[in-house]
RNA sequence: GGAUGGGUGGCAGAGCGGUCAAAUGCACCGGACUGUAAAUCCGGCGGGCGGAAGUCCUACGUUGGUUCGAACCCAACCCCAUCCA
């Protein structure tokens, strides 16, 4: 078999092994290996994409990964990373979440087959677990000293809103978790970011203890962007897998954004290129950095990943026709093709023929979120008509049948990349 | 339960009887600069009408009151923080 672990690490995706025996474990037999995902949100979001392409890993070189939706921890809280308790979900929430994951996963790995990828929500197992069985049978095996050593613990404690015992609980749970899978799944190793270290080398001593088995674990480090941030953050919010929370061209438009020096970086955690490919698409960036091959070629590819070829193609061509071309002269079927992702409106054809103020209809497009605010945009300068470089330039503009782009269509545009295909019927 | 302080725009935080649609900062939105970035700079940032000056409506925890006039004073209530029990 392949060696997992070395294309992990020459990809970048290694931060820490619990024993380096484990590389060639992986190369003799097929193990099974564990994530946990965090089913908080309807989707999965870009925080993820470095756990996900790290079980296909696994998967692409014959192993058999598990992906478990923290159900029952999920109703918890893991306080490592956050300053907060967070809400308690109920189920009905917690099922719509679960068939959200699964969807996104199933971009990047492989639910059928000789070494399927299984889904499985923790709840199954932690919802049944009764207080004094958990106190002896995982409780006893942790000391309190250690645990409130743990830098996320500590954190809480000095912080005046405290920690709940329930929160104090999660690492117990998450060792538990591993504990029960290593015992009915047979699975040998753990996976996760490196926020994750001490969560899961507390479920390989926990196994040792009791069962005395022999259980691995791995993390990747953070996916940071050049200045240090987490990844994945937009202006509106997370950058969700989803395609109806976040549109494949916001997706693909994130990737473009992208800082020069992390193009090699990306590609070589988050695609699946070959490393001599990646070698030569950053070459030829730095050749000219100015054209965003790099970005482009990351966008591309991250969108074909999670969204598929048709959408990753039609992307592709509705950014390169925005940001190069005018727009005048199409017809209504290809502005639909381009603008797919971009809001859309309609309004009377016969409020054209007569003329319409445009800042009547920026508000009605949801491109303004008031009049005053309409006008605002139109007198600094802000509305552009069909893709052209220079603004409306009157507040008193209307539009009319000479500002179609093609049959029944404009596209008004405020700002930057603010898009609304208007079509007028 | 008691004491004290406090509840103001998306957040933080001034204002403490008219000049307050409410300083300032952050966030946000336009613009300039750039390579679809960051930083920086300029403009804006409750809503309606108006070209504009302007004008009207809604808003400073809730409900009442005092006053020509209240975010600002009074009362009750509801929350929050800290300390005490």
């Amino acid at each position: 078999m392949s060696n997992v672990i070395q294309t992990l690490r020459e990809r970048g995706l290694l931060q820490d092994i619990t024993d380096p025996a484990l590389e060639d474990l992986c190369q003799k037999k097929s193990i099974r290996v564990y994530i946990g995902f965090d089913p908080t949100g309807r989707s999965l979001h870009a925080g993820s994409l470095v756990q996900l392409v790290t079980l296909r890993h696994f998967q692409l070189a014959g192993h058999h990964p598990i992906a478990v939706a923290g159900g029952g921890t999920g109703m918890i809280g893991d306080p490592s990373g956050r300053s907060s308790e967070r809400n308690l979900q109920d189920d009905e929430e917690l099922a719509l979440n679960l068939a959200g994951i699964r969807k996104c996963m199933e971009s990047f790995l492989n639910f059928e087959g000789e070494n399927a990828a299984e889904l499985i929500n923790n709840g199954d197992w932690l919802g049944s677990l009764g207080f004094i069985e958990f106190l002896r049978d995982v409780g006893k095996h942790f000391r309190v000293n250690e645990m409130i050593a743990k830098e996320s613990v500590r954190r809480r404690l000095e912080d005046q809103s405290g920690i709940s015992f329930t929160e104090f609980s999660y690492m117990l749970l998450q060792a538990y978790d591993f504990w029960y899978l290593y015992k009915n799944h047979g699975c040998t190793l753990q996976a996760g970011g490196s926020d994750q270290w001490g969560n899961i080398t507390a479920g390989a001593d926990l196994i040792r203890k009791t069962l005395g088995g022999e259980a691995y674990g791995v993390t990747t480090p953070l996916l940071l962007d050049g200045q240090g941030r987490k990844m994945g953050k937009t202006q509106k919010g997370a950058l969700w897998l989803d395609g109806d929370m976040v549109s494949p061209y916001e997706f693909y438009q994130y990737w473009v954004r992208q800082e020069d020096g992390d193009i090699g970086r990306y590609m070589k955690m988050l695609t699946f290129l070959p490393l001599e490919e990646i070698d030569a698409i950053v070459a030829e960036h730095e050749a000219a950095p100015e054209y965003r091959s790099g970005q482009k070629r990351l966008a591309y590819e991250m969108t074909l990943m999670v969204h598929g070829e048709a959408e990753a193609k039609k992307t592709q061509d509705a950014a390169a026709t925005i940001y190069s071309g005018s727009l005048s002269g199409r017809t209504d079927d290809e502005l639909r093709g381009v603008f797919q992702d971009a809001p859309s409106a309609t309004i009377p054809r016969s409020e054209l023929d007569e003329g319409v103020g445009t800042a009547d209809v920026l508000v009605r497009v949801n491109l303004a979120p008031s009049k005053k605010e309409a006008k605002r945009l139109l007198s600094q300068g802000g509305v552009y008509l069909n893709n052209s470089d220079t603004p409306i330039d009157s507040e008193k503009r209307q539009l009319t049948v000479e500002d179609l782009a093609s049959d029944s269509m404009m596209i008004l545009r405020t700002g930057k990349k603010n898009y609304c295909l208007v079509s007028f019927e």
